[in-house]
DNA sequence: CTCCTGGCTGAGAGGACGCTGAGAGCGCCA
DNA sequence: TGGCGCTCTCAGCGTCCTCTCAGCCAGGAG
């Protein structure tokens, strides 16, 4: 379980750390709501742990932010203001709980872990590159808002370029992605193949290829 | 949006009711556990606001028995104690938040709308998915408002497809919550079986084939 | 222009996957 | 005890998917 502590004081951080880890969490910290949000939408986390009052961009703003991108990754908003409308406020903004400090590790442990047990079902991100959408959650693939048919090796294929989209991938990452994995050598004449029948169904335009460096997505 | 609130102080069960009915929520009250964990347990709630002390049954009890049953409502549990081991306990329990009186009714509704955002997919009274309708009250199946005889395991079938409408529900998942469970392995042949029959009876299209990955329900 | 390398694609074998009909076992009821 | 409905297993069949192979095409270097 990977836990994102935001907050800019670093002495309650560090305890949050320690205290986190001592209860079996991976811990990272980040210290203003900038560095906060670019961690929180690159990273994979399961929890973001998120002061209100952040110098950068607010607590707020971050959750706006992230929740307009789509990552809905459970946020538990830490304030020090206990006024009901900042509550009510951060709780509309998309957070999923809050708590008022000063509070005590047993209460914030508990917490996570009601957030994480509901958690369980977390909203899968829907994925676009380009025209083409795909979400991992219904299982399906839209090309200018129309349902296309795509198969598992398909789908895998396709997953894996749209999550990086933007960024070019080597067929040997493609193959030991999507196909087997680790053992070195296969024939990636494979992706060629599925990239071709992508291609036909999609578009040609829906993945490029990098001559000598592999295939990429467009990043819109 | 139908709320059951749990609380034995009349005079706080009947502000709470008014407030909730102006926001538009239909809400039940009953005034100790016995009652309310009857009521959860029956009716089709999307909330319940359950006081930890109460008579007959407390709210721990409540919520313990209610996740023994397998029923998965969120509880919003409401305390006049405020010791920090409460809370925590409550929240393992299984409870999903909880609320310190006095609280205003801002706070509560705002936490309300958090619960019910996230609301770990509430089950609406009847499930709908194409032109099938699934009643887990009366255990009646419609097709194009006509009724349809089905045997309980193809009800259950039928009911766990309906409630993921829209997703790939994969084979093992199905035969984990509709058959056995967690034993690992299975013949999952058994599923392929059931949902033929559910074709036969209601027609082709309640339920589609995802190669590779599962079955889903159409979402409309 | 020619050669060479890397990428693309049509055809097809083999296999995995999903569907279905038949029927056995079991519990319930008359 | 016989009949009935429900549940589940099994085996066969058809379809669709996956991957290999061989030949072709395109881009870049000289």
């Amino acid at each position: 379980m990977r836990v994102l502590v935001v907050d800019d004081e670093r002495r309650l951080a560090r305890a949050l750390q320690a205290g986190l880890v001592r209860e079996g969490y991976v811990v990272d910290v980040r210290h203003d709501g900038g560095a906060g949000l670019e961690a929180a939408l690159g990273g994979e986390y399961d929890l973001i742990l998120l002061d209100l009052m952040l110098p950068v961009l607010s607590g707020y703003e971050v959750v706006r932010r992230l929740r307009a991108a789509e990552v809905w990754t459970p946020v538990l908003m830490l304030t020090a203001k206990d006024g009901e409308y900042d509550e009510a406020d951060a709780l509309d903004e998309g957070a999923d709980d809050y708590l008022t400090k000063p509070f005590s590790l047993v209460v914030l442990v508990a917490r996570i872990r009601a957030l994480l047990r509901r958690g369980a079902v977390p909203r899968p991100a829907v994925m676009r590159s380009g025209a083409v959408e795909v979400d991992p959650g219904t299982r399906k693939v839209l090309r200018d808002g129309k349902e296309v048919d795509v198969t598992t090796r398909e789908f895998a294929l396709l997953s894996y370029l749209t999550h990086h989209a933007g960024q070019v991938v080597s067929k040997a990452e493609l193959y030991e992605h999507v196909w087997e994995s680790h053992d070195g050598s296969g024939d990636l004449n494979v992706v060629e193949v599925y990239v071709g029948y992508l291609r036909r169904k999609l578009g040609r335009d829906v993945i490029e290829t990098v001559r000598g460096a592999g295939y990429r997505a467009p990043s819109r």
